[in-house]
DNA sequence: ATAAACTTTCAATTTTTATTGAAAGTTTGA
DNA sequence: TCAAACTTTCAATAAAAATTGAAAGTTTAT
């Protein structure tokens, strides 16, 4: 396979990975077209290349740089602005766990510890009410679990992630 | 807070969630609904909670289904169907993580073996190669360990998960 | 075999989300 | 200060996704 039809093909699928995980599709293909371009792009360049509008590129960039993902660069003498995309995996995986921890677990954990204490009603049974308030409990418990767990990833440096993670994962006795 | 106000605001948080996760957000409310509810419902019950057709009654729970994370429940003498939801929430998760795996992970695993092996060609320099190479590479490296980290969680039962993971996650010397 | 009671399907429609493009805004150099 | 070269914004539009609802399909009892 020839370079540029590799380079095709990995846009594509990493825009199809981004729909399933709630990345619009664009932004991961600009994302995508960052990661395997060596050098920084321009504005008009991730136009060309993707087929886009200009509005949608700032947009889309944005979005990447509010994730860290993406870093503008700028050129001495260019007014344009330049992006790259972080080419360390282990860096962008970090982000992104760390972006998402932030929108989506820390909304669902607020929202389970308000509704965790519900009061006895006359509305409801003392079963119903405790049969919820277990269901809660342990959505809880698997909540503080992923979060600690995301934490801790974060934290962790490429080293430990490597190699006591990997270990850890491996089948074995 | 009162029980039937507790279960609304979980079905919400638990819909917009799903969202961010590209799951449509009535899947996700079918699946909340189901959760939160000690019985099994009919069809008429979930429309009539959550205030939708009963065509996508039908569409999402049969997704569900799909997912093995609700169940159909016959009842003698009764000819329509009844669903609950899975409540082991260990169980719930392993399922999902099951699921996407399997639909996402795989598809770009796919494709980053496809594309791995890129020509010499007479429009790309050597260094170009090389650079999407090892960066197609290291994206694979990294697929596959959360691959095997996946296929494990899977297999590990709820008393590893609990006990030797959450050690390992626990902050600490 | 028929009818009642249900479920499923899917074309049409609605809703939501993403994209465009042009106007407004910003920065830089002369 | 002005104008050129760029970026950003956002209302309008287009595209995608979800939803409806009614017809078709299925199952069960008689």
């Amino acid at each position: 396979m020839q370079l540029d039809e590799a380079k095709r093909r990995f846009i594509e699928g990493w825009g199809t990975l981004g729909s399933a995980w709630g990345v619009s599709r664009t932004m991961a293909q600009v994302h995508a077209l960052l990661l395997v371009s060596p050098g920084a792009l321009s504005t008009e360049d991730i136009m060309e290349q993707l087929q886009i509008s200009r509005g949608n590129v700032s947009l889309n960039v944005r979005a990447l740089m509010d994730w860290g993902i993406v870093r503008k660069e700028l050129r001495p003498g260019e007014r344009r602005e330049f992006f790259s995309g972080e080419k360390d995996i282990h860096r962008v995986a970090t982000l992104i766990l760390q972006e998402r921890r932030k929108r989506e677990l820390q909304p669902i954990m607020r929202v389970l510890g308000e509704i965790s204490e519900v009061e006895p009603s006359p509305t409801a049974t003392p079963e119903e009410t405790a049969a919820f308030t277990q269901m809660i409990g342990s959505i809880q418990s698997f909540a503080n679990f992923a979060d600690r767990a995301a934490s801790t990833l974060i934290k962790a440096d490429e080293n430990w992630f490597l190699s006591t993670f990997m270990k850890l994962m491996r089948p074995g006795p």
